[in-house]
DNA sequence: AGAATAGTGTCTATTAGACACTATTCT
DNA sequence: AGAATAGTGTCTAATAGACACTATTCT
């Protein structure tokens, strides 16, 4: 910051106003399809139409902090639950006219949370729901959410390459399985369920047993599961990769 | 946004003020040593203090456009060398006490410049210079910027690992053993020389043959190097990983 | 001449992925 | 019984990395 900066910097209104908000890309798994959560907007501009839940961060609440707040606020839920799903900030989206009423900064977060109840109870008036990511509506979403949105979706199929965050998507007991439904999921393609098995048990740190298995087995047959919950693992070495996509090198 | 955010949007002082700046990790290759540019701050707070450049976003800016006004004004670059600088968004900082004049969220940006000339011709009265990553005074940072170096070192470290970005920090036209040099630079350690040259000629659209070679060996003897420029690639695969580090899986 | 470097050859260990197969549990 | 699934075995191709070596160019 250089010196004709900061002697504005004394008198903020000298620059015109900007507001900040935090937005939230919350992902989450339901009846195998990634799920995102949105707010229909009752209001203009945009009004009918789905925007991220979000709003403007707090004077005393640092960014992802406000961005848990709205997480809270938008599916109702507190205390260790809320702590269970996984927040880390994406990116600031800033165009000068990707708001009409005035200058927004917005401070998006991305979110893995578990499959959650339906209801937003702490919720406002305005419907609130989880919707397929495939088959959003995409001229019915509000602002610029639609590129949020996908910046969101990318970063989630990347951050399961390299990180053990799959697991924030399923209960703290889970089936390798169920973790490579997860992945087959979030990256849109089947995976090799032999392959994949041996492959999450050699990174170390990834899943730990909990010596338990399953009830029953799966529903239209197979032996019972063995449980597994995440391991101490922050980084999955070596990686588990996406296969090869072409069009994404060049 | 809900529709109590929204109401209260249509009077943005109902909020109390924030302000946007954008700020600029600007990283270069010097003396077999990585650089940032950093300004001397003349004024309270932190006077005294080595700074990133930056300032507010403008009213009909984006905040990339922000971003690379900023690095022209202290760099004095413009036209075709400002763009071929590489520059990303890092991410927003916004802690409520970061800066003690008021709220300010800064949304940091990434840089990796070539070698530049020292003058920062257009910069104001402030100094302003590039120093050395490491050996930087640590308690002499203004505001919370050490952590913004810090996160932008490792998105650089990162960056390398599976971009073709390495690139940037040099001429159009360079020498495997340059290259290699950035790596071992911004990685810390030393590389395999002979399992380099031969993994980035292995790497599809990483690098492509000019036909050239330098002009003389090295000064200490050796024969003379090819020459290549940036291939077409946006994306190595396969990834150039660093060395396993045991410490930063756990 | 002697040293340093560019670039290539070769071998081994690790990993990814294809495919096969057994054991278990479901309807 | 028949089908589906969990988990393991085995083989091959790709890759990382260690090490050796040649050719070239410097002082």
């Amino acid at each position: 910051m250089n010196e004709q900066e900061f002697l504005a910097s004394y008198d903020p209104r000298a620059y015109p106003a900007v507001a900040v908000t935090v937005d939230v890309v919350a992902l989450t798994i339901r009846e195998g399809a990634l799920h995102l959560l949105l707010i229909r907007r009752g209001e203009p501009p945009f009004a009918g139409h789905w925007a991220l839940p979000g709003g403007f961060v707090r004077p005393d609440e640092d960014l992802i902090t406000g961005a848990r707040r709205e997480l809270a606020e938008e599916t109702g839920l507190g205390g260790e639950r809320l702590h269970r799903i996984h927040l880390e900030q994406l990116g600031s989206y800033g165009d000068p006219d990707r708001d009409p009423r005035m200058r927004i900064v917005s401070v998006a977060h991305l979110a893995f949370a578990p499959d959650l109840p339906d209801a937003a109870a702490g919720s406002d008036a305005d419907e609130a729901g989880w919707l397929p990511v495939t088959a959003l509506p995409g001229r019915q979403l509000a602002f610029d959410h639609a590129r949020v949105i996908d910046d969101g979706v990318e970063r989630a199929r990347s951050k399961l390459e390299y990180t053990p965050l799959a697991t924030r998507f399923l209960a703290p007991e889970f089936t390798i399985t169920e973790l490579r439904a997860v992945y087959e999921t979030v990256w849109g393609q089947p995976l090799h369920a032999g392959n994949f098995h041996r492959k999450v048990l050699s990174v170390p740190g990834f899943v730990e047993s909990t010596g338990a298995s399953t009830e029953r087995g799966g529903a239209r047959g197979g032996p019972r599961a063995k449980l597994y919950r995440a391991g101490d693992a922050r980084l999955l070495h070596p990686a588990l990769l996406r296969p090869a996509r072409e069009e994404a090198v060049r």
